[in-house]
DNA sequence: GGCACGATTTTGATGAATCAAAATTGTAAT
DNA sequence: ATTACAATTTTGATTCATCAAAATCGTGCC
């Protein structure tokens, strides 16, 4: 009874729209699943239907869906070899952090738990991926960090690039272009709510204007 | 129409039939087929048909099918990449050479083309993985060697082990315990027919004795 | 030459995952 | 309250890969 790539996707989608959700309440409605997946929204109700049966989410029809704690392990496990896989690409295969996103969506549900503990062990037990993603523990626990966005942090003040939620290639090329990797230093200098942009100020105090849209990707710490 | 999964084993299957059958006719018969492959008959040949139709391969019913060029240059690539990935997880990620084949029978239908240059070139273009198989270059060539078998070389002469033809991983441990492995030069001291097995030579001078059907399955350069 | 047996093919059915389109439900606005 | 819209669920079908068991074919043997 080893889940199906199928189901795994599911659970990761599920736990990942969980995280995405606003504080308290969390259910992930099945619109929200069904456009993560790629999936027509029938296919996700049914699918939820018969992850329910098998104890791995709680069904609440109408409402949404949200992981029991045995979905909750099997998912943080999927993330886990993921975003462990992802870093293996970049670090040790030598390849880039736009290119390395579809061999770990397709890896992280086929090598073995020994060849994720030799990349964990040779990657030294990393908390986060290139993308600045907290890597899950074996038991299935995450590294939290107080994070904020580019369009709530404090102003004219040096905070440090953390992490970026978008996994778009052409997006990450462009962020890597203008030196915003995580580990980088930047301040804000100006938001406008007119021009729906916000200007940067980056490595040797370069100038950059990015919309609010990308803004709200670039998450860091102060 | 890229080729599932089930599509590349069948075709894998059919090319390693091929090599395996006795010289000039190169039909591999829908029993070993589906035996190779671990299902029914029946299933065989439903979809080898279906591979037929698509150009894939040439299908002689009640005689068996055989590979069109098309068929035999997706069976190399998928071959390619899985002596590739073998070797990769046994030369850089430090995995035994008993322990690789299913992460490899997996990983081959899913890695990029762009991951598996990289381990070739890591690699140095290796030409045979750690079981001594050839590895096809990226436009199909299989490197040929002439083997013999431990039942055919020559007595009371240092000869090389090439190839270990068996994945098994309890016999692939056997081997490696008793110094066997591609690499180490051993002499064959004795063949008895009435027992079934071939007394060796092997590092140290240490005496090995083995089965007939064991002693098969090496294969020894002179 | 006929027959029996082993290999192969056919047939009918199943499970997983999906879709499109129709039906239904919940809610927010009038 | 009604109603209208958006989100969700249901329905009916499809594709892929598979099996078991029945039917068929080909060959070797007497």
């Amino acid at each position: 009874m080893l889940p199906s790539s199928t189901v795994e996707n599911y659970l990761k989608a599920i736990y990942v729209g969980e995280t995405h959700l606003a504080g308290d309440q969390k259910l992930v409605p099945m619109g929200q699943l069904a456009t993560a997946l790629g999936i027509a929204p029938g296919t996700a109700t049914t699918m939820v239907k018969a992850l329910a049966e098998s104890g791995l989410v709680a069904y609440e029809p109408y409402n949404g869906v949200r992981l029991t704690p045995a979905g909750e392990k099997l998912a943080a496990r999927v993330l886990r070899r993921h975003r462990l896989i992802e870093l293996f690409l970049v670090q040790v295969m030598g390849m880039n952090w736009d290119e390395v996103h579809d061999d770990a969506e397709q890896m992280e549900h086929v090598v073995s738990d020994k060849l994720i503990e030799r990349m964990d062990e040779m990657l030294g037990h990393p908390a986060f991926d290139p993308h600045g993603d907290p890597i899950p523990t074996a038991d299935g626990q995450l590294a939290h960090r107080a994070l904020e966005t580019l369009l709530t942090c404090p102003m004219n003040t040096p905070v440090t690039v953390a992490r970026v939620t978008d996994q778009d290639a052409a997006f990450l090329r462009f962020i890597e272009s203008h030196n915003l990797k995580p580990g980088e230093t930047i301040q804000v200098e100006a938001r406008d709510e007119v021009s729906d942009s916000v200007v940067l100020i980056g490595r040797n105090d370069q100038r950059i204007t990015i919309g609010a849209r990308a803004a709200s990707k670039l998450l860091v710490a102060s």
